[in-house]
DNA sequence: CTAAACTTTCAGAAAATACTGAAAATACAA
DNA sequence: TTGTATTTTCAGTATTTTCTGAAAGTTTAG
């Protein structure tokens, strides 16, 4: 609860980053004390560590819940509740993505997918629409791509991930040793 | 620059989806309006088709050259400037997300190593210390691996994402065909 | 049930962010 | 040069977002 001047920095660093990854800065400075702390928190605790009404954090918690990164702990015999963070560090991110692909993503996914459906008969410049195909392609192709990543083993996709580019040349590779489907998706320079 | 309303609804959209996307309502719109041009626009253009001021659209048309987002266009005999796209949707895509990375992961990651490097005489708490070591391992994983998918031709790239999970299946395989170095990096169940 | 302990809500205040428009700066043709 | 077209800047205003704190709501022990 009493932190160290080096913890209270990077607490105020998450409560900066906070607005950039998504959320305002207090559920960004709960967030990271709740990470480093090694004890589930009370609301008193974390209002009374980061110097913020109770209201606030309050609204905070309810945010953190519904992004899924905070769960609530209840000790019998005591009332108060007690939060901590829902998992481990590459949990945590995974939820963070996830959520932020349903705010950053799907809104425009399902948007473009009604305009390019309703103006079957064209009413819109011909490079307008073509370009709004090529968002809408992209983005399905990611959205595709990302559910994929969700469901992989951490260790598979840290592994995956460390192999970097290196995955390409593995591929090509793999390609010229299996002669069958799907070899068009490959691509060749 | 006389906008249809399907194309006018698309560029809202874009308005609106601006500030998630990490810049505000305006560079959305704009960004929007030129991606689905098909003709450089003059700032007066811009202006009068989102019904903002020139000024608005100056600052504006600063940002996404930040972003290098857009590139000007000069007509000899023609004091104005036009603007359009820089490239194209998967173009523009990378350089969003290469700023992004720049904006939400690079602090971070350079504060955190900072701090792990000062505090080599623990102040910290064992827990808090632990978690930013993993915060700080997983950015730079995810560092590194950004980079060499930015530097991969966009066909093999896309060819990836395509293969989505089934990449594991491909490696693990691969894996068990080339008996080298860095078998540990695949992982196993 | 009642009262104490605790949590949530939300109206209004404060802070942060975005936008306007007029003035200053710049670029260029003659 | 000078005058005109164009762009940039920025002080002030408007809008949006966040935060506070008091009141209302909920839970539980007795």
């Amino acid at each position: 609860m009493k932190l160290t001047t080096e913890l209270e920095n990077m607490i105020l660093h998450f409560g900066e980053m906070g607005s950039r990854w998504g959320f305002n800065r207090t559920v960004g400075q709960m967030l990271a004390l709740l990470v480093f702390s090694d004890e589930p928190l009370s609301a008193d605790d974390i209002a009374a560590s980061l110097s913020i009404s109770r209201g606030n954090v309050s609204m905070a918690l309810k945010e953190l819940h519904s992004w899924r990164l905070i769960r609530t702990h209840r000790e019998p015999g005591d009332r108060k509740d007690y939060f901590l963070a829902n998992g481990t560090i590459w949990e945590l991110s995974q939820q963070v993505l996830e959520e932020r692909k349903k705010r950053e993503v799907d809104p425009t996914l399902s948007m473009l997918r009604s305009q390019l459906m309703a103006s079957e008969q064209d009413e819109m410049p011909h490079h307008a629409r073509q370009q709004m195909q090529e968002i809408h392609d992209l983005l399905e192709l990611f959205n595709h791509w990302f559910d994929d990543m969700q469901h992989m083993k951490p260790e598979h996709l840290q592994a995956l991930m460390r192999l970097g580019s290196g995955v390409g040349k593995v591929l090509e590779m793999t390609d010229r040793l299996r002669p069958n489907k799907k070899k068009k998706a490959i691509g060749n320079d």
